[in-house]
DNA sequence: AAGTGGTCTAGACCACCAG
DNA sequence: TGGTGGTCTAGACCACTTT
């Protein structure tokens, strides 16, 4: 039983298709309005609006007269989704690759203890995984795992699945809380991230919440050359944050 | 002088128009698209787009056979904690003050028309001031202000009233748009910042929107050490906000 | 002059929902 | 059965850029 796509979808999943896997690099023009309705065998109307919303979400751009192309994609993440940085990456159809740096389980410290809403310090696990864009590392993860909800955890394979992945897999997050200060990397932080001296850093730091009980506590550190972080949402009739 | 609309823009406004001043509340019915034709005299595709963009934003809800609607606004923001930051400086027990570093009427780089979405450079109200907590710099703001829709942002008193709360009392805003990235500050913002040699900025750039037009652009500058944002919120089972 | 995107029209067929 | 939205067509005119 297959499902018929509508035929501007197919076209948006046909270019979406061809930027995703990195065939059609950014900047690089995609075929104009008068060649979609050639090869597709469809009228300009739905090649247009294929086109037009792929420029609306934001991976095209078009220019009058000249055509139309496909747009650098920011290296951003978003501050209000969780996100797999993995997906993020291939997304803008580039290449995802990472490194276990360290993997051990730990006493945790009374300060993380509070952090995880314990009462009393108990063992957590710990994990340091470094994520790389086309083989330039952007992101350093330092993250702690309750061992009480995601027992499993230490007997994943990350190289076929992110730890943010698995979580997500696993367990449902109910909150989020970031914090996000600039900081100076150490010595050891800077050498991992290949980062020139007096560089500064985004650090993130999140908590995810499941029934109540913490998760998980990591550190997301981004070399600021690299990584920015994002976030763009409607407000309520008063306008009222900020 | 008078810049003629497209069609469907003129439609979008009349609509969205009518959904910001409480006319059309939510969940009450809007015309269909027949309506639509016969009322502005178009055809009917270009009613169609301009339901279906408004649909597309999160405007409106639209039910196949039935009709479509005005959609409740998700009130989420109220769990972002980005707020004024004389409000924030007072709710700590701390006396918030402001220098008025600048003020002037200026032309718009490309880039900025960009960031406005005007076609071409207009001329744009920028302020720079300084904002200290206990005597302490914790914020360096830039502004720039669409003068096409806060005409008199210029001549108001900015020690009675911060300009984000001005904007806030003044313009309805129903978007928001924050990146945040960690920078090293240039010497000027080092010296306003009364900051030591290489330590690093937060760097929050935000802009924001009324009825579908960018109201203000803003950097604001935080010395690393004396600020973070913080943000907590609740997720569905995705980790996507509610 | 030829090609591009931006818009608009006046039809059309369909699946769906209501009375 | 008539109204709704969802899609699609085959034209059209325009402003613009490139050659």
């Amino acid at each position: 039983m297959n499902q018929m796509l509508p035929l501007y979808m197919q076209v948006k999943d046909h270019i979406l298709g061809h930027i995703q896997s990195g065939t059609w690099a950014a900047g690089s023009r995609v075929p104009s309005e008068n060649e979609l309705v050639e090869s597709f065998g469809i009228s300009r109307m739905t090649a247009n609006r294929a086109l037009r919303e792929l420029s609306a979400d934001g991976y095209l751009a078009r220019v009058p007269g000249v055509g139309t192309f496909v747009k650098e994609q920011a290296a951003r993440t978003s501050l209000m989704e969780l996100r797999n940085i993995a997906e993020e990456i291939e997304s803008r159809g580039h290449t995802h690759t990472l490194q276990l740096i360290s993997r051990a389980k730990v006493m945790a410290s009374q300060a993380l203890a509070d952090e995880f809403e314990w009462k009393a310090p108990q063992h957590a696990f710990h994990l340091v995984v470094l994520h790389l864009e086309n083989g330039l590392p952007v992101q350093l993860e330092s993250r702690w795992v309750n061992p009480f909800i995601a027992a499993d955890f230490m007997i994943q394979n990350f190289t076929k699945q992110t730890p943010t992945a698995y979580l997500l897999n696993t367990v449902p997050v109910d909150e989020l809380e970031h914090s996000v200060e600039a900081i100076m990397p150490d010595a050891d932080q800077q050498k991992l991230l290949n980062m020139r001296d007096r560089e500064p850093c985004l650090s993130l730091h999140r908590r995810s919440w499941s029934q109540g009980k913490v998760v998980t506590v990591a550190t997301l550190i981004y070399p600021a050359s690299r990584y920015a972080l994002h976030s763009r949402y409607k407000t309520n009739a008063q306008g009222k944050p900020l």
